[in-house]
DNA sequence: GTGAAAGCGCTAACAC
DNA sequence: GTGTTAGCGCTTTCAC
């Protein structure tokens, strides 16, 4: 059912080769068979087999986006990646990896490694071994804080200095408890920077720091921030504002603040990080950490693209991508 | 590089088929061999290359899940049919169309059909003609209203009467002056069946209906709600209830309300379609139509199992999952 | 039980 | 400019 080369050489009249001349754009073929040519394509709907492409020559044009979950902030990174890879004539197909340790490496090492020219990855789950063993035969770029010691690729903003922003603006408005959600007893990647940025922050601003205001999570869903915001206002009533490590913590913490009848920012200034869309219409809508997406994209595929055609095979890179604060009503008062 | 069946065999002394019969449980291998062969397959990290074995067999393992974007209803979606479709062995890759038509129907049929066994579509911007052509060589099963005339295995709730019930629970709850946010001039698809559930529903309960009460949108995103809820409320002051036809329609109407400073549900009632997450989170919490996403995604990964084992080579099929109409505190009081 | 050889659709050399 | 051929890694007859 599926037409091959073969069938449309055989009825426009050429050779396979001068239909696969045409079909890649090799510049030496007489336009008047290039027109005979093309038209039997469209006519009879062929489609290269990438999969035969692939095995050829190494290459399909397809690269992989693996994620641990399609949260808001993935989703709108994929956006982004999804078209500026476009943009270079790379499909990009997204892995859902859900997390799960035993997958993301199976999958990433397997399937995806010999389907795909090369992957873009926020390693939740895949240890430093089994990133590095992929990365021999495979491009990698890594995305986030998580595995930056390895030896690959990689991009994220500086997690420390951006959650240093956040709580220092909630001290620039006058807030002295100021609590943080995300955190963990052992804290790593992401987590551990964040915590190191919220602490640092306090410690310069001569603040109360300690156990009592930190919320630990185990996920980073609303529904982890709402449960962490609840046990913190047991604890710490008196506490007058909380930084959070993502903007899903943040809007399930605003729940539960509003159930807990305390006003946003008056009693309680919230910001969050990552300043995804929803942030704009929370009630009240959220201060966040805006990271640039575009800026993260766009590195991640140009330093995947340059491994794939080998433009670049040196030392593995590190970008860091800016990042600014969003002031919303979260924490300054108005609408 | 990377390491090959040839070289299984000539590090293991056997000869490739027999490689090939271990790594594909084929039953008559003897025990000493197959032990043998897998202990040089564990050591030299060996993995198929599922180019050749797609290009051989015709078959990857891999489907994919095509849809025009990552919003909270298809992320959550995806979610499960990532694990439905690993339960049962497959990968599947999520392809990002954005809604290109042009991207969605060259993709689809082109890199998907010959790089995956099938495809589960959200056929946002693909026309009746490209689905169908593509599905003749390719199985795919449809997901949602649209293109629900082609001839394809399809899978989406009844949204007609999702809408009505949607309609009826406003009109139960005593509101008389009920408007629609989503609708459109000339529907198509999902629109137009849940613009005739909510007119239909109307005329049942001898309630107003008119151009005036219907928010036309464009995209189905919060800003599109946002705007349309605030041209509704200057033509429409005295409305008190409103019909969203998605969750993100909801949540941009709840802000316009609320810098209205209309209370909701008190002054104004809101009904969303979809129940993502964020409707538990909302404020208020969105009162919202729950398709059952685990059925939508098994019947679609079933179905699309089917076609391609070859199971099922009848006629095409329809299923129609069930919904449900979560109340929340956007249409009665309380938290 | 295991080996040898052919071929899936494609492209890169090389001939013409 | 265009045709021929070999071979990417795999599975699948068919011998042994």
């Amino acid at each position: 059912m599926p037409v091959s080369l073969k069938d449309v050489a055989a009825a426009a009249g050429v050779s396979i080769k001068t239909v696969s001349n045409v079909v890649n754009d090799y510049p030496f073929v007489s336009a008047a068979t290039r027109h005979r040519v093309q038209a039997v394509v469209e006519q009879l709907g062929y489609r290269p087999n990438v999969s035969a492409r692939r095995l050829r020559n190494g290459r399909s044009g397809v690269i992989a986006l693996s994620l641990p979950e399609l949260t808001p902030y993935f989703a709108e990174l994929a956006e982004l990646v999804v078209a500026i890879g476009e943009r270079r004539g790379l499909t990009v197909l997204i892995d859902q990896t859900g997390g799960r340790r035993g997958h993301e490496r199976l999958v990433a090492a397997g399937i995806r490694a010999n389907l795909t020219d090369g992957t873009i990855a926020s390693p939740l789950s895949m240890t430093a071994d089994d990133v590095k063993r992929l990365g021999q035969t495979h491009p990698i770029v890594l995305l986030g804080e998580r595995l930056s010691h390895v030896a690959l690729d990689h991009v994220a903003i500086d997690s420390v200095a951006a959650a240093s922003a956040a709580v220092e603006h909630l001290a620039d408005i006058g807030r002295r408890t100021i609590a943080a959600i995300g955190t963990a007893r052992r804290p790593s990647g992401t987590v551990a920077q964040r915590q190191r940025g919220y602490l640092n922050a306090l410690r310069r601003r001569g603040l109360e720091r300690g156990r009592a205001l930190q919320g630990d999570v185990v996920l980073f869903h609303r529904q982890d921030g709402y449960d962490a915001m609840v046990a913190l206002l047991e604890r710490r009533p008196d506490l007058d504002a909380v930084f959070c490590f993502n903007d899903l913590l943040a809007l399930g913490a605003l729940r539960a603040l509003r159930e807990a009848g305390r006003r946003v920012p008056d009693d309680v200034a919230v910001v969050g990080f990552d300043d995804i869309e929803e942030c704009r219409f929370s009630a009240p809508p959220l201060t966040s950490i805006r990271p640039d997406k575009v800026a993260v994209a766009e590195h991640a595929v140009d330093l995947l693209c340059r491994r794939i055609d080998g433009t670049e095979s040196g030392q593995a890179q590190e970008l860091l991508p800016p990042y600014e604060l969003v002031v919303r009503a979260s924490t300054v008062g108005g609408a």
